[in-house]
RNA sequence: GGGAGAAUUCCCGAGUGGCCAAAGGGGGCAGACUGUAAAUCUGUUGUCAGUGACUUCGGUGGUUCGAAUCCACCUUCUCCCA
């Protein structure tokens, strides 16, 4: 099975520009492809996780990812699927965002002499000449087309299209432009809401090579045959996007988002998510997810054990998959093992009169943003301190409520948080 | 360049002098039910030393016993005309 089939089968590609002609090229050839990331955050998160998965299939079926970073672009904001326009970013964030990246991106990708290229796009675009630009690139867009496409529509009816940002697409274009001149690249990824900036980058590619074969009385090169692809949105069933909670994104980072929640972010997809999530997010063989594919009912918690350890594995090794899948048979199964479990500390400073009230510790542990939350959590009945149930919202805990179990307590806030709360 | 309007709590959105910590919806959180799912039902949703006090309706001043609400200036955004 080639990869394209592998791709396919798992259901993550959306749109192509030639079918037949892509498919030829990913199963009996090897390109280099790109794919861009726009550096606007510290660490990638879910949404960057199809991406990259689809780098990690190609660059294993032989193909060469260039891992495109939009320093240049990130100073623009790319107005596709947003309703409001980005913030810019100082250089200085951009450059330290590119590093992070790099750093999570280098556990799926073999980024080693060869087998991967990462490029930063501000080595193009930053010192372009205004009007060679638009006299090279400019000249083969044409607005209305532009305008005919989704994401820049939008913005029109909302009246806040700038010209600034529209100029997102030509620079993208010209993103492929450059790698197809410098690297050989031949193909444009990206997730759907990219297509119409990656037709762009095909379409222009295409016609400076016209352009350029007309004047010269050469024939276009092959290399200039370039194509596009989409990948599928990671959205819910209910179309949403995935990796969103109402803390924010799901982090490819372990300080924002740790192992034990990223775990359990995944063990608690939606029942109609799970096989979707697990054909895109894991390298778990097409076949055997064919088997869990008959799975129903209460049967499917074995696939999301499985999605959410695979998924844990790969973002931050199997280590702590391990860990975190422990700590949650610990609390959720009948197992005992608290030493996986997510842990806070308190010391003496802490305690008052050698006490502490409960409400006092749920918000010096974060369970609860305020002690007007965690007095209300606590009268609904939604904390429990070492699997008793608090009724009274102004217990306290003395230094030997943790003594006489190892020196700490287990907080339980609703059914899904844990903590356990160590005294030092 | 000229004119008109808008800014409310996590989001949308009501409120045009006291009854406003501010309707309603969404979202969130918790409880029940369950499978760590979904759906549904119930409660809750500014903060704190909680029969009360304090902070909040874009910003700064002002009028008033009293301002989200009235006035002035400023900021930002939108719409219409060029």
């Amino acid at each position: 099975m080639g990869v394209y089939e592998e791709l396919k089968g798992r259901g993550m590609i959306a749109q192509l520009t030639n079918e037949e002609e892509v498919k030829d090229i990913l199963n009996n050839r090897k390109v280099k492809f790109y794919i861009g990331f726009d550096p606007t955050a510290d660490s990638l998160h879910v949404g960057h996780f199809v991406q990259i998965m689809v780098m990690a299939h190609m660059q294993r079926a032989g193909h060469t990812p260039i891992a495109l970073f939009g320093g240049g672009t990130g100073m623009i904001g790319d107005p596709s699927g947003k309703t409001d326009m980005r913030k810019m970013l100082t250089k200085e964030g951009i450059d330290h965002n590119i590093e992070c990246f790099k750093k999570q991106m280098s556990r799926l990708i073999d980024f080693s002499e060869g087998k991967a290229i990462m490029v930063n796009n501000a080595d193009w675009l930053l010192d372009l000449n205004y009007i060679n630009f638009i006299r090279e690139v400019g000249v083969h867009f044409t607005v209305s087309k532009m305008l005919a496409a989704e994401c820049y529509k939008q913005r029109m009816e909302r009246g806040g299209l700038t010209f600034f940002e529209m100029n997102y697409m030509l620079m993208q274009s010209y993103d492929f432009y450059i790698l197809n001149q410098k690297y050989g690249c031949r193909l444009e990824l990206g997730g759907d809401d990219q297509w119409s900036n990656i037709i762009g980058g095909v379409e222009l590619t295409r016609r400076i090579a016209a352009k350029k074969s007309e004047e010269t009385g050469t024939p276009v090169p092959e290399s200039a045959e370039v194509y596009g692809m989409t990948f599928t949105l990671l959205t819910t069933s209910e179309g949403k996007k995935m990796g969103k909670t109402e803390k924010g994104a799901v982090w490819l980072d372990p300080e924002k988002t740790s192992p034990y929640e990223f775990y359990q972010y995944w063990r608690n997809v939606d029942d109609a998510d799970v096989i979707r999530c697990m054909k895109i997010l894991t390298f778990v063989p097409l076949e055997e997810i064919a088997e869990y594919e008959k799975l129903e009912g209460s049967e499917l918690n074995k696939v999301k054990e499985r999605l959410a350890y695979e998924v844990t594995k790969l973002i931050h090794g199997e280590e702590e998959a391990e860990k975190a899948q422990q700590a949650a048979k610990a609390l959720f199964g009948s197992g005992n093992d608290v030493s996986n479990m997510p842990s806070a500390d308190l010391t003496a400073d802490d305690m008052q009169d050698g006490e502490i009230s409960v409400l006092d510790i749920l918000v010096k542990t974060n369970l609860c943003p305020s002690k007007s939350e965690a007095k209300r959590l606590i009268m609904q009945g939604g904390v429990l301190v070492n699997n008793e149930k608090v009724t009274d919202i102004a217990l306290k805990l003395t230094r030997s409520d943790f003594d006489k179990n190892d020196g700490y307590v287990v907080i339980k806030k609703g059914k899904k948080s844990f903590l356990r709360v160590n005294l030092k």
